[in-house]
DNA sequence: TATTGTTATACTCTATAACTATA
DNA sequence: TATAGTTATAGAGTATAACAATA
């Protein structure tokens, strides 16, 4: 096997440009990828996520947390399995979800009178008190999302409400 | 404690209605929630990643795997935090992700030449073929959203896009 | 000193399957 | 038989921090 070959070895020709200062390489092309609906709608969701999750991380509340909470808010009584078909997830899913809530005293859990296998959710005193601040802390966020959405809002929402209803 | 008073004891009128077989509980409203696009926006991302990997499931390739592959495409001879760049990942996260595709025999690292700590990327032919094989599976899932888009696609994805690039 | 990539590690979120207790 | 909830378990995806090699 022959050595590497030093192609245009020998003296180099003096630079016509300034002295190259490491050009640090172009960021890359996204390319066909920004034209899918899904690439976007993953980065979008994402960092929506991570500053929901930042400036509401002091309360310890994830978005799917809160997402629980206002169901619960709005369907006082609601059963798990319920919650779970609302916030599309699993009930073997739901379950650790509340019990963290409860350990938190925002959710109290009480054996359905009429159906005994069910389990019946309400928030607590303390748990209205951390959605009002949660709910703050999230139209605030939502604030920034509408101005970036602007006029077009109602039309955006409408289109993501589509994509989860028709799409599964 | 008095013992649970039962209200309305007694013989019970007769039902007007049909034998009331139980009445399935109204599936829980959603209320604020909806307003909210950050909600919105979970659950449609959802609901696309899980069609997206369900159907692509034989391939057993990800949107995540995708992306990186259609980065890699549009940029041989990327690094490994470039890629992270461009697809909003740390570094720490990139190496499995690259290592689970060079075990697939999908992708090449190389050492770069010119700078001994970086790792060049590049397709190999297989990964060439696999991913024009998820390209045409994407496409046919972005055709739906597409469909469900409307004419109101291009604005839909301009907002996505600016909401992933200004949040953060 | 700063950056590239790797590793160790840990955490979150999620689901499937098997189980129980009811219905 | 079917459903509500729990548990055991596993897997994907991610990040932080510390590190070695190199710039």
């Amino acid at each position: 096997m022959p050595a590497t070959v030093k192609v245009e070895s020998g003296k180099r020709p003096r630079r016509e440009t300034a002295p190259a200062r490491r050009v640090p390489p172009p960021e890359p092309k996204l390319g066909a990828l920004q034209g899918f609906i899904g690439f976007n709608l993953r980065l979008a969701q994402d960092a929506s996520f991570r500053v929901f999750a930042r400036k509401s991380g002091q309360r310890d509340i994830m978005p799917g947390r809160f997402a629980a909470l206002m169901v619960l808010r709005d369907n006082p009584n609601i059963t798990q399995s319920a919650l779970g078909r609302a916030i599309a997830r699993d009930k073997s899913s739901v379950t650790p979800l509340l019990q963290d809530l409860q350990r938190r005293g925002l959710v109290k859990r009480m054996r359905s009178t009429t159906d005994r296998r069910s389990v019946t959710l309400t928030l607590t005193a303390a748990g209205a008190r951390v959605l009002q601040d949660l709910i703050l802390h999230a139209r605030e966020h939502d604030r920034k999302l509408d101005e970036i959405a602007g006029p077009s809002k109602a039309e955006f929402v409408a289109i993501l409400r589509r994509i989860a209803d028709h799409m599964v």
